[in-house]
DNA sequence: TATATTTGTGTATGCAATACGCATAAGTCT
DNA sequence: AGACTTATGCGTATTGCATACACAAATATA
């Protein structure tokens, strides 16, 4: 069996922080894409899995390790995506929670550094074209799974979720009515924590329920959240 | 470089004919597996995108063109889904029309054979699986976009598409709400033409309006389906 | 001519999304 | 201390869409 075509994964980590959506991404250090900015991944190894393969760069290139995580799309229909030979890469979605948002740049990277979506820099490959289709996917996905949390510490303000909807939507939403839809779910507790944020009134922390949902998932319940 | 991967493409081909959803399955001709049923695929070329692999393959193992395809997953966190060696598949979706049904059994396959959904072989691999796979996308996909025309012929009756979905989504359909909520779309168009079944009152034909859709879809207008 | 069969249409009801106003609990400024 | 600002928290009216449901029309068959 004549075949030589290389196997890859590439991982769109997306993070949240500053009322911002940001992705992580890594400066390469090797070959003629030296010194660009690059998303986190690379060859897959004989003996192992697809998926295990993804955490594994994550925990190489960036010392970190994701709260959500799923399969993108497999990228192989241009022949010379990669200029030094055939590569398919199968590209994976990621979601961090902000407490392990810290990074440590190590082996085969350069550099590892959160950017903002809307201020990418150039990018080595097609790895532009990814992350436009990971951000459509993040966008979908919001309004009918509850993934926000997963961006989120465990206890968050209202206000900080609906910012996350807000600014990932890029869409005004109204307070009142998100409140409600959301609580509605029945997935999201009130803790008996304060916070007192600059000035105004202070607001309850909250928190994710996600045992509840998955038990409620199981039971065939939808979420999905429709904004005007 | 060192890495001993193969890659494949299989296809999960969908037809719809006497109210029944059939998929499209290849008898082995070589191997460990020789004999037994399994999806149509094969081994990329070098020289050759993802897509064109599954086009080319599907045309030499079963002389068939499809109407619609679209990336569905790609398998390979078990290191072991071929007893050969190293396989990761990415698996495609696609549906043929009724026209297009008639197959050419060819090199590569004994046979090329539609099953119903309902009464499959037992299969090679983990193809099992990915068939689940792929009618959960077909369910799901049904909802929200105007997708079950691909399985219909040009022009058809209300109550073919109907039964399409109820049979699809294995679910009783009121007739009036769904003609309206289809009708409301603004998709579907009322030919000129008549035809008698087998008793009872004529039915006009219809036909789905692809221009009119794409059009809409780049407006951002949505198509979603709801049903009791 | 009557009966069975399938297509085609209209209307009432209920629930969920939307729009919107105001009270509350802090801090800040004078 | 009182007036003002800021942000949170809650309730109600409206509207649009999905659901439930019944009868007329056009043909074949007995």
């Amino acid at each position: 069996m004549k075949q030589n075509i290389k196997v890859a994964v590439d991982a769109i980590v997306f993070g949240y922080s500053n009322n911002q959506l940001m992705v992580l991404l890594i400066r390469r250090k090797y070959g003629e894409q030296k010194g660009q900015w690059a998303l986190p991944g690379g060859f897959v190894k004989d003996d192992e899995g697809l998926d295990t393969a993804v955490v594994r760069e994550l925990q190489e290139e960036a010392g970190i390790s994701v709260s959500f995580l799923e399969q993108l799309y497999t990228f192989g229909d241009q022949v010379d995506r990669d200029p030094r030979f055939r590569v398919i890469s199968v590209a994976y979605f990621a979601l961090v929670n902000p407490s392990r948002l810290v990074l440590k740049a190590d082996t085969d990277a350069d550099d590892a550094q959160w950017f903002p979506v809307q201020e990418l820099p150039v990018l080595a490959f097609d790895h532009a074209d990814i992350i436009r289709m990971a951000v459509a996917r993040l966008q979908s996905k919001l309004k009918y799974q509850p993934i926000g949390f997963d961006l989120l510490p465990e206890q968050f303000l209202f206000s900080d979720l609906e910012q996350l909807y807000a600014t990932i939507l890029n869409q005004d939403i109204d307070r009142r009515n998100f409140r409600k839809k959301i609580l509605s779910l029945g997935v999201v507790e009130e803790t008996t924590q304060k916070v007192q944020q600059q000035s105004g009134r202070p607001a309850m922390l909250f928190r994710f329920n996600k045992r509840k949902y998955q038990k409620l998932q199981k039971e065939g319940i939808s979420f999905e959240i429709k904004f005007a």
